[in-house]
DNA sequence: GCTTTTTACATTGCACACAATATAATTTTT
DNA sequence: AAAAATTATATTGTGTGCAATGTAAAAAGC
């Protein structure tokens, strides 16, 4: 690796970018870097539980219906397999879940808690009181956000590689 | 891993969980899954590029105001060195970006736009395009979510770890 | 019934994210 | 100015994400 001048080069290009380049105009920005800021704020919570974000996630879902097999699973959390195989592996690893080979259809693997995973239901609904605190928003403007969201997730779901 | 029964077992907890907890009223989740959904969007048309997307976003702020020290650039998209150091070395063996230790400090290391680099921009141009309308959302709305979201971001960092 | 196709999950390889730690350069303190 | 503290970047290890591929079971076609 050569040296730099001491100074920096002009700030701006000598033509400025259009507008819509600009990093803070940009939705995918605020998407991304706010989602890793929300993960960021939930990890000391969730370390405490011996969880990751994900995870948590995984057991958000199974708390809501248990016993959902890999793909259901995937499909709810917006995972594959190449990412849940492993994670589920750490969290049966962790005790927090079990892995059982479907005898109907043995190509399935369902999903299921234990005593440990149900048990830190209630742990998790506490953690999730903090973390709405610290977004400083109301309910309602939690919940409007929420819907925009999910109405733009579905979107970009609909328009993916056409 | 042992077996399963044939049946899934009462999809419903017993005891109903809160509401809160339902993996489609969390803010967190919505966010997470549409960041995901934002980045397999782009990654067709950055792929094409030769780009990941945490690297179209390291190159918009370098569109923006070349020559940042790393930390710089690290506050800017908001990645740490860890992330970061091992992404800009890939970005240089790709020649889209030059690393320059710093003459003043040296403990500074300088990222600037190779001529490669500079010359994407117009091709992103019509990237952020294509993306924009796969959001079927009107320019105000793009407008009006982002500062939502920024304004979140602001709050969850303001309120991180306390 | 047997082959072909599809489906469900696992594996591999690459690129993030980030905590924890290391190293070297600068600044501050004394 | 020498020692201590701080700062800037790099390294290591763990855990995602995901494309591509592999494997085995089930379904479809003939």
């Amino acid at each position: 690796m050569s040296t730099a001048p001491n100074r920096r080069p002009p700030a701006v290009s000598a033509t400025a970018p259009p507008s819509s380049l600009l990093l803070d105009s940009q939705l995918c920005f605020a998407l991304y870097s706010t989602s890793l800021a929300m993960t960021k704020l939930y990890r000391p919570y969730l370390v405490a539980l011996g969880l990751t974000y994900p995870q948590y996630v995984v057991l958000l879902a199974l708390w809501q219906r248990d016993g959902l097999t890999v793909s259901e699973l995937g499909a709810r959390v917006a995972l594959d397999s190449g990412t849940l195989t492993p994670l589920l592996k750490r969290m049966q690893t962790a005790k927090l879940i079990q892995r059982l080979r479907g005898t109907e259809d043995e190509r399935q693997v369902h999903i299921s808690l234990t005593a440990k995973g149900s048990a830190l239901r209630s742990k998790a609904a506490e953690v999730h009181e903090r973390v709405a605190c610290a977004t400083a928003c109301s309910s309602t403007e939690r919940k409007t956000l929420t819907h925009s969201l999910q109405r733009l997730r579905a979107s970009l779901l609909a328009n993916a590689a056409s």
